[in-house]
DNA sequence: TGATAATCGAGACGGTACGTCTAGTCTTGGT
DNA sequence: ACCAAGACTAGACGTACCGTCTCGATTATCA
C-alpha cells in the first residue's frame, strides 16, 4: 500500500525566489556575507521554507550554480580553433571575474562555498568547472581520457584556484604559460 | 630621529597563549568553528588583546602557520632519491591529513582560512606550501626556475586542493599520476 | 479594517522571567550593577528578547515597579486616623528600606534608575510614589487638590529623596518635623 | 619621628587639567557618559594619575563642583528684596539649566552623580545647593534656624529634584506656588 | 652629589557589558 | 502539508571602559 500525502505541494515560486535572492546577494557581497536570514528577507519568504528544503546556505548556492545562475554561459569554453589560446582565455576570465563591479573575486567566493559545503565542493569539480574544461582539454591533448585527463584538468583549474587565493595578479601571459606546462608537453 | 614611545611592551606570554589556543581549536574543530571569543577564552586573555594585534581570526591562523605550529615538519619534503615518489608521498600526506583524529581535512580548513583571509591566502602559496614544494620540484625538473617552475608548482598543489574540496578519495596512485602529468614529461 | 499579522505572539513566560530576574538582581545589587546581560542570564533568555521589548534596563525596571514587584504593598499608606503620624511612618519606611539585607538604599537605587531612564523618572513621581502619597496628604490638608497639593507632595517626597542622596541618617522624629513643615501649618 | 618622603610632589597642572576635562565632558555629555578613560584622554594624562588621587569619577566631579567649576556663581541666590521671587527665580534657573546647549538637564546629571557617589551626594545637600538656599530661606522665614529650617530647605530643593527627574516642564509660576507651599504659611 | 623614591604620560593587560547580528527551532494563522 | 511572518534561546561579533600593571623619563629630597 502506498504512503499517501495530503496538502499543498512545494511552491515553485518560493524556490525560484530563494535562488534568485541567494544569487543576487552572493554576487553583491560574496559568500561569507551570505546569510539564511538575508536570503529569506530578500526573497520574501519564511526562514522555515528555506530550511525545509536545504540544510545550509552552501547547498542553496550549490543548487543555484548547478542551474547556471551564477556563471551563466561562462561555463562553456570558447572554440576559436586555437585550443591553447582558448584555454588560457577561459582561465583568465575565470580568474578575473568579480562577483560585483567592486567586489570580491567570484572564484574565491566559490572556493569559500566549496570549503564550507560538501555539495558545492563536489559539484565545483565534477560538473561546474572541471567538466566543461575537460572536454576542450581532451581535444587539445590528443583525445586522451581517463585519469590522465582528470589529472591535467585538476592541475589547470587547481592552479588558477591557488592563484586566486594568493591574491596576486596573474594575466593572460601567465595563463598561457600554465597551459603550456600542462598541455604543451603532450602537444609537442 | 624616530618618535619614541614609553610604556608597557607587548606581552610575549599573551601572544603565545593566543597562538596556542588558536592552533588547538583549529585542529579540534576546523576553521569555520574557530572564533575570536573561543580563542580568548581558551587562552585566558581579553578579546581586546587579540584585536589589538590581529585584525581577524584569519590573521591569527596565518601567523600560527607561519611559525610552523600547524604543519610542523610536514612542510619539508622527504628526499629518498626518487623525486617522483617523494612528491607523490608528500602530496598524499597533505591530502590525507586530518586536523584531528575524527576531524575535517586540514587542507580544506586551510583553504577556508585562505579564502577568508588575504594574509593566509598570500602565505599559503608563497611560503607555507608552494615554497618547499618548489625546491624539490626544481630538482625533479632538471633545475628549471622562474615562471615555468611556478606554473608546475601551482598546478601540483592546486590539483590537490581542488581534489580536497571535491571530497572524493584519492590515493597514492592518483598522486603519482598527477606528478607524472606535470613532472613526468620533463623527466622522461 | 486593521492590518493583521500572523505568526508567534509575545511569550508571557519570557516577559515574566525577565521581570523576575530584573527585580531580584536589582534588590541584590542595586541599579548600577544591574545589566542586560545579567538579566538575560538569570532569566534564561536570549538578550535579543529583552531588547525586542525594552529599549534599556531602566525601562525594564520601570515596568517591574509599575507592576508592584519592587515596592509591593509599600506603595499604600497606612491609615491609623493620625494622618501626621501615618505620613511620617510611610516616609521613614521609604527612607529606611534597603534593597537587600545588607544592600544599598532602595530609594537611592530608584533615583539612580529615574535619573537614567525617562520612563522610570516619569513614573516615579506620577504613579509610583507621589500618587499614593497625594491621596492621604489631601485628607491631611483639608481636602485640597490641584497644584497646591502637587507642590506639597513633591516637597515631601523630594525632601526624603534629597536626604537619601546625602547619606545622612534621618529618623522618625526628623520625618515628623518634615511633615509639620509642609502639612502642619495647614492642619493647625 | 615623622615619616619622610622623597620625590616629586603632586602636579597641580595635572590636577587642573583633570578637573577641566571632567567638567567639559560632564557639560557636553552628562554624568553617565563621563568616563575615567575619556577624562584621561582629554586631559592628556595617564589613567593612573587620576586613580592615584580619586577613587571614582564621582569624586572627581564632586571636587569640581566644590570648586565652583560646574555651577559657578549660580550657587548664590539673587537678592532683590522680594525673597519669595528670589527663591522662585533661583529654583527655576536650577531646574532649567542645561548641561550643554542641547544637552541633558544639569540638575538631573547632578542627581545621577549623587546617586552614584557618596561624596557628591553628601555635598549636594550640605554645601553645594542646600547651604546657599538655607541662608536666604532663613531670612524669608523670619530668621528661623535648626531642623525646622533644614526641613524647609530640603523640601524646596527636593521638590525641584523630583520634578527634574519626572521630565515634566515646570515654569516660574509653578516654582512660586512651591515656595508659597513651604515659605508662605510661615510668612503669613 | 649621587642614590632613592614618588611622580608623570602612555598604554597593554584580563575582564565585563554593550547593542547588533545570525543560527536554527518553534508557533501562529491562513491557504 | 505548505506558506509568510517572526518570536524564541543561544552565542559570536567588534567596541568601549574598568581598574591594575608596567615601562622609561622626570623631579625632588635625603644621606
Amino acid at each position: 500500500m502506498a504512503l499517501s500525502r495530503t496538502g499543498p505541494v512545494r511552491s515553485e515560486a518560493a524556490r525560484l525566489a530563494i535562488l534568485d535572492a541567494a544569487v543576487s546577494l552572493f554576487t553583491e557581497r560574496g559568500y561569507d556575507h551570505l546569510t539564511m536570514e538575508g536570503i529569506a528577507r530578500r526573497a520574501g519568504v519564511g526562514k522555515q521554507t528555506i530550511y525545509r528544503w536545504w540544510p545550509s546556505k552552501g547547498d542553496v548556492i550549490a543548487e543555484a550554480i548547478l542551474e547556471g545562475r551564477l556563471l551563466g554561459g561562462r561555463r562553456d569554453l570558447p572554440d576559436t580553433g586555437d585550443a591553447r589560446a582558448d584555454l588560457a582565455a577561459w582561465l583568465t576570465d575565470l580568474f578575473t571575474l568579480r562577483a560585483s563591479p567592486d567586489g570580491e573575486g567570484l572564484l574565491r567566493s566559490l572556493v569559500a562555498a566549496a570549503a564550507g559545503s560538501a555539495e558545492t565542493g563536489r559539484r565545483l569539480r565534477a560538473e561546474i568547472l572541471a567538466a566543461p574544461l575537460s572536454h576542450r582539454l581532451s581535444q587539445a591533448m590528443g583525445g586522451i581520457t581517463g585519469p590522465r585527463l582528470d589529472a591535467a584538468a585538476d592541475a589547470l583549474l587547481g592552479a588558477v584556484i591557488l592563484r586566486a587565493l594568493s591574491r596576486e595578479d596573474f594575466g593572460q601571459d601567465d595563463m598561457l604559460l600554465l597551459v603550456d606546462a600542462i598541455v604543451g608537453p603532450a602537444a609537442r
